[in-house]
DNA sequence: GTCAATGATTCGCC
DNA sequence: GGCGAATCATTGAC
């Protein structure tokens, strides 16, 4: 075989229609006998066309055949020229690509994240950053926060190494195609450009593996970041006192279970929510001025007790029972003691403006009394009567011969959840007090 | 370790 | 923006 150079550009291609071939029929070989060299041609292409059809060894042969043909530099010039000008009009379209969006992201957060970008404390830097971005985890968490640390500092340790595979796999693999497509091209024509475009396409194939590795390691962080920072992790059962509130308030108001903001309030100050969750809710309510945070725990207790007492009525039942047995007895309390209820001599009275007092756990009746509204409402014992009544009714529903939960459960339907699965008197929530009272209504202390 | 209970979050709807 | 529903994630009992 021939070892003259068979890159594109070294056969002087430039000539204007097919040089190459004009070239070699200048050369001695054009004139004479033109029918016989479009014959040539003719069987040159024909055996090109038709090689695929043929055995391996007799594509060999035809091979080896068309390598030694007196025209084959000519045509190799012209198949030279066709190609170069195809990838060109292919490759018009391709230049200069604009950064990929997604992976400017990507890097951007992995440079946040101290994953990316010069060490720095990298790690370190991030877990800071991160506990600053949530502005919950303080010196009692430094546990916690170097374990962080350790684990974004493996993270990063680990992105890197795999960066550095990927870098050091693509530059061997562009070079072992290079080499493949040189040595290629002595059998057929490739040009630099062509292969310049494989080279591209190389690093594109690896930067989209980059980006996907680049993905894995944000995953990793968020992971990480959810694994250590977020708020679920922290949860913490409430204590036995302020499940037993929530539920009073729950079960007394069981016509209409959504207790108005202040409410939620009133019963978050009530309920045992730590300290540091009421510091926490009081920076935020000093930083935002917004007094949705004192509530939340409470409107997701009460969001879970709703659907969860709708789906299980049944399973809930004896702790209805329970409940508004408390509160029937509170109920006939107030109504024994009548007027006595606006005594300021009385300690649930009005006169005891935020009198509820859940430190004295033995007095669970007197918390129903002061959640129900009796104590805010400056001795509006009436206005809480429908749902002392709602108790009643159940109360004496289940002495009156209910045995089975399934008869119990129904029992409370008319109630409370109506047959669309929807709370019956379920009007705009108001406030802590009875659903019975206008949807205005607002407790006149909530100074506590 | 399993599993039920439960606090918190997310998503879609109104 | 609040709610219901689904789901996640943790706790605590066994």
């Amino acid at each position: 075989m021939d070892e003259q150079p068979r890159l594109m550009h070294s056969h002087g291609v430039g000539m204007a229609g097919h040089p190459g071939l004009a070239q070699h029929m200048q050369d001695g070989t054009a004139g004479s006998d033109g029918e016989g060299r479009k014959q040539d041609i003719g069987d040159i292409l024909q055996q090109i066309m038709t090689i695929t059809d043929q055995s391996l060894d007799e594509a060999q042969a035809r091979k080896h055949a068309l390598n030694c043909h007196r025209m084959k530099p000519a045509l190799f010039n012209v198949l030279c020229e066709i190609k170069e000008k195809t990838v060109l009009s292919i490759r018009g379209a391709q230049e200069e690509e604009p950064p990929d969006p997604q992976l400017m992201r990507l890097d951007n957060m992995l440079l946040a994240e101290g994953v990316a970008g010069p060490e720095k404390g990298g790690g370190s830097a991030a877990a800071a950053a991160a506990a600053a971005a949530t502005g919950g985890i303080g010196a009692d968490n430094s546990a916690e926060h170097s374990d962080y640390r350790a684990k974004l500092s493996q993270i990063r340790q680990i992105y890197h190494t795999e960066l550095e595979k990927y870098e050091q796999a693509c530059n061997e693999f562009t070079t072992h195609v290079m080499n493949l497509l040189r040595e290629q091209s002595r059998t057929r024509p490739i040009s630099p450009k062509e292969i310049e475009r494989m080279v591209s396409i190389i690093h594109r194939k690896f930067s989209s593996i980059q980006m996907q590795l680049k993905q894995s390691t944000c995953e990793a962080v968020m992971i990480l970041r959810s694994r250590f920072l977020d708020a679920r992790r922290k949860r913490r059962n409430f204590n036995k006192q302020a499940t037993e509130i929530l539920n009073e308030y729950f079960y007394s108001h069981l016509s209409n279970p959504y207790p108005s903001e202040e409410a939620k309030e009133e019963l978050a100050k009530k309920c045992g929510i730590t300290v540091s969750q009421v510091r926490k809710i009081e920076r935020n309510l000093k930083a935002t001025g917004s007094f949705h945070l004192l509530s939340r725990q409470v409107s997701n207790w009460f969001g879970n007790k709703r659907i969860r007492y709708k789906k299980n009525i049944g399973k809930f039942q004896e702790e209805a029972n329970m409940y508004a047995a408390r509160t029937a007895v509170n109920a006939t309390s107030v109504s024994a003691h009548g007027s006595q209820a606006n005594s300021p001599s009385t300690p649930n009275s009005a006169g005891s403006a935020g009198s509820f007092n859940m430190s004295n756990s033995g007095d669970l009746f007197m918390s129903v009394q002061s959640l129900n509204g009796d104590s805010y409402q400056g001795g509006q014992v009436g206005a809480n009567i429908q749902s002392q009544v709602d108790t009643l009714r159940h109360v004496i529903s289940q002495t009156g011969g209910y045995s089975d939960s399934l008869a119990a459960s129904q029992m409370y339907s008319p109630q409370g959840i109506n047959t669309n699965g929807g709370w019956q008197d379920a009007p705009t929530p108001s406030s802590v007090t009875s659903p019975t009272e206008g949807p205005g209504s607002v407790h006149s202390d909530t100074s506590n």
